[in-house]
DNA sequence: TTAGATATATACATTAGTGTCAGTAGTGAG
DNA sequence: CTCACTACTGACACTAATGTATATATCTAA
């Protein structure tokens, strides 16, 4: 009798998710694995492990490891932009300095964000565009609304426009690098990073608004 | 007649460096790799190709690919060191803003290191020292050698000093966001970019002075 | 010139990771 | 209940990259 090449033993129940589902759970695995152990910790067979599947389930949502690296690329991209629109909408002047920067560090941070984007922006160094959106054109749309609130709708000139950019860009890069090396330049220990870079954040955003809104130029 | 194992046609005429000399052009040749295509492109066969040798020759000089990294992380690290303690040196308190920064920019970009220090972080996101040097430790010192720029040498507080810590890493922190991803977020075509990126520092320098050299706090 | 040291080369072994294939098992619709 | 669909699996093929073993060429020193 041909050894049976079928059932084998009893294999693990196996259990079925939606495809959407499926999708998810292995983009937060791999997620979870970039943000642990870097971009060369992203295989297949352990993320596999990590959600419970065999790794060729991957291939199976994904097509290959590029096109699941492309998914990951595109969830986050869209998660800022939606983020960003957010903050389009709930236009108020008051509050926006120091809870955008707060928003911004949590998507960063907590979301993996500036993770993914370092390693997208080392693989192509020279790309101008991410899945469609384009950043650019985002900052252009906050400096305008920033713009606009200051100074009550009246025409402001291409200078003012172009600080405030650089103050919008400066907030972003600032917390793309504290999310990145924050902790390595930080002396604080484990208990009190959080309250050091709550007041960081605090600080930079008393800044910005003392020095955006005062149209001081020199 | 068994074939002849050894010299096999005429190979190239071998080219014999120092160790030294092997070493830098094989991290060089890394280093190059890393900017232009990320960590996945750092390959010992294509290293090896760049620089005119043969694979092995990598591994007898670094041991192991993560020898090579090692070795690469170690050199980036103290050019990064030895540009700290040179401004630390050549103390000048007027030209320390805007040529401080460009400094600053010129070893996160022309160098690398941003993209090799993002990929370290990435690599070892728990890690609270590299190579034997403490960052915390420069930043203080920086830091310090401000503050008694400013003051005089007279004492001051630890409320004074932790703003000072602020406005040095936020320098670096934009700095090293700028050499990652400010391209992707500038407006500026590829002719003006440069432009663009000097104003941009020229501003955050101004922001800095003005903010770090008044002692008003609220 | 010879001898030793070592930088370098060729050829090969090994492994690890991606991708393929054919079959299995949940699930929902009729 | 049956059937079609597809998420899922195990086994395997393939590739590419690291690392090893051994030989050779080139430099320095005596």
């Amino acid at each position: 009798m041909p050894e049976q090449k079928k059932p084998v033993g009893a294999s693990a129940p196996r259990r079925r998710r939606s495809a959407e589902v499926a999708r998810r759970e292995i983009l937060d695995a791999a997620q979870r694995r970039l943000d642990e152990g870097g971009p060369d910790a992203i295989r297949l067979q352990e993320i596999a492990r990590d959600v419970g599947i065999a790794h060729p389930t991957i291939l199976h949502h994904f097509g290959s490891r590029d096109g699941l690296i492309q998914a990951l690329d595109a969830r986050a991209i869209h998660a800022l932009s939606d983020d960003v629109s957010a903050m389009l909408q709930g236009r108020r002047a008051q509050d926006s300095g120091i809870e955008l920067l707060e928003r911004l560090a949590h998507t960063m941070n907590d979301l993996g964000l500036a993770r993914l984007i370092a390693w997208w922006a080392m693989r192509e160094p020279n790309a101008r565009a991410l899945e469609g959106i384009d950043p650019p054109a985002l900052v252009r749309n906050i400096s305008q609304l920033i713009c606009s609130q200051i100074e009550g709708d009246e025409a402001h000139s291409t200078e003012r426009e172009e600080v405030v950019s650089f103050g919008v860009r400066l907030a972003v890069m600032a917390m793309f690098g504290e999310a990145l090396i924050g902790d390595i330049m930080s002396p604080a220990g484990a208990e009190q990073r959080d309250a050091e870079r709550h007041r960081f954040r605090a600080w930079l955003s008393d800044l910005l608004v003392e020095k955006i809104a005062d149209p001081r130029d020199d």
